[in-house]
DNA sequence: ATTTATTAGGCAATCGTTTGATTAATGTAT
DNA sequence: ATACATTAATCAAACGATTGCCTAATAAAT
């Protein structure tokens, strides 16, 4: 039950191993005679030999392996693009590893370390921006990288993200069109270029259409659940609450509708809601919601490309992409003409 | 920019290689004399020097990484599994590799058959069941491995699974106390065990309590929305249509909710639900919903911990384990006692 | 018949690390 | 002073595949 190598099969063929390697690797331009190789080709079939990848990825420095490193594979947002991800990485005969940060940079930059002396093709990253180092010695290093979701502005690098700007400025204006004036923003880690963005196409909107600039409406500093659950009910208990509400992430969103169902607030009488939500239960929550849907598919898609097309350009530098992926604002029944009463 | 080896530390500190090898690896019983030892580690330090873990990988063929196949990344009950996983083999010092078989079991077997000739060190496999070749291919190599959710009642291998049969029961039994004597069964794809394993307890619960015992009741092959929002539709438009629904998937669950609502019925006056759902959204579903929830963390510590029980043993014969662990029943609003005038 | 081309396949080094065997240089006991 | 241990470090092979270079051997050309 030993495993089959070159050796064997040039063994019982009577050849030399670098012969046998030669007829296997399909290569065009070598000078085998029919005889040989025949004999050779069938040998490995009996023995069904597979060569040692492990052997091949030491010897050529190529594994073809790439890794996506995300903060959070139980959220959908992440494993919705991990799906896209792999499924491309597999069309291409690339191996896919797949590292869960929990926004942890320390983490994120030992997963990376390890990665590199694993001799990884290249990574697929959404930091969790606490530090740029890591990212800066990919750069360094020449090793094909892609971030996805979020991005340093000080850095130039492949990058594919959603429109941020566009969609919380989309959510506002249509929120402000059905009469709200006191919208809330429920941000998620704050730090993030993702959320500073979608701040600032809400503070936009704000300006532009005359809301209620408050920062008091700005609320919250994680993803998680509770967060969510705890910044709502933050606005909510203002002397002034909002009437309507943006969530800018998938779990944010279910704490949200938590805290508004435990002030025994319903949806969308008393307020209204946006989550960006990118699941499907989205349209059976308690009140169908309204959302912003990423196209994961589409942002899986595109970084994969976008990183192997460096990888396969080799050490020609080619230019740097930035590609912005349009996100959709999803009319349902979370979100309403505001009462006048309310005002 | 190239990478430090053994061999540039071993020139500037004036000894061989191998010495290197042996001070840098941390071995206790290596005779070096506290000079050259300080000096080499120095060295080593300054240069900044990491061990190609492909070379290491090559020669000790052992490579440090284990191998997650699942069904669908996108699956929460997948999803959960996986981060649990991601974090005991992160602690344990293993890196973890996830594969996506999209219930394809020739991408399966694929992926294992490359795994196996990149020297993984063992697998954590919730098999499509389609096919047990390559399950016992692992057996007859003697790589290790640990089954999830699904087992093959003819392979004697270590599993973890939930309590199908318990957890089926219970909620039938639940339904059928509330009143209920049609109950419909959407069952998932009706070739895995687990999915066996939950009608094996439906079906029991319905002798016992007496209930309708109807093929038509059973209902459904796959795990998608579409199938789920399928089978409901169909099951309510039977001539008798059931009180109660259990739906064995998350997916499915959304699906036979979307149903429900296009039907215009309301749960849970119209029609109780008890769903297989681990997500955080089902207590803000239209109706908060009364689930059959699996203690995900769990499942992934118990596959990990077993499997690294295989790794670490090494050649030698361990006893084979199936645990079996329990789920919960969350009772909330999606079930309710039958009213009389539907009977 | 001799030179030149062409074809088929062998040779050997290499990738970076590990490890058992070996040697050289000390120190200790008789 | 000789034998024997002990310590410190080197040597060399090995893991399996790849690849540029080299060498026969045959064929073609002069």
């Amino acid at each position: 039950m030993t495993t089959v190598t070159l050796k064997d099969i040039a063994k019982l063929a009577g050849v030399h191993p670098s012969t046998v390697s030669k007829i296997l690797s399909g290569k065009e331009n070598i000078q085998i005679s029919d005889g040989t190789r025949k004999k050779v080709q069938t040998i490995a079939q009996e023995l069904d030999y597979r060569p040692n990848q492990l052997a091949q990825a030491f010897r050529l420095k190529k594994t073809f392996t790439i890794a996506l490193i995300i903060p959070e594979i139980s959220n959908s947002f992440f494993s919705g693009i991990a799906k896209s991800i792999e499924k491309e990485s597999y069309q291409a005969g690339y191996n896919l590893v797949v590292c869960n940060t929990e926004e942890n940079s320390e983490k994120e930059e030992k997963y990376i370390n390890n990665f590199i002396s694993r001799g990884i093709d290249g990574f697929i990253i959404v930091p969790s921006q606490k530090s740029t180092d890591h990212i800066k010695n990919l750069i360094k290093r020449k090793i094909p990288f892609v971030l996805v979701d979020r991005s340093f502005p000080s850095i130039q690098t492949n990058t594919v993200v959603s429109d941020n700007v566009i969609s919380a400025y989309k959510c506002t204006k249509y929120l402000s069109e059905l009469g709200h004036k006191r919208i809330a923003f429920i941000r998620g880690i704050n730090e993030l270029s993702t959320i500073r963005l979608r701040l600032e196409g809400y503070l936009k909107a704000v300006k532009e259409f005359n809301l209620d600039q408050d920062s008091e409406l700005i609320c919250g500093n994680g993803f998680t659940l509770e967060s969510g659950r705890n910044s709502t009910k933050e606005v909510l208990s203002l002397e002034k609450p909002p009437t309507a509400l943006i969530v800018s992430g998938n779990m944010l969103t279910i704490g949200a509708i938590k805290a508004i169902m435990e002030k025994k607030l319903t949806i969308p009488n008393d307020i209204s809601i946006i989550g960006y939500v990118d699941d499907d239960w989205a349209s059976c929550a308690i009140t169908p919601l309204t959302v912003i849907s990423h196209q994961l598919k589409y942002i899986g898609k595109k970084s994969f490309s976008l990183l192997l097309e460096q990888i396969k350009s080799g050490d020609i530098d080619i230019p740097v992409s930035r590609v912005e992926i349009e996100s959709k604002l999803i009319i349902r029944d979370s979100t309403a003409q505001l009462d006048e009463n309310l005002k």
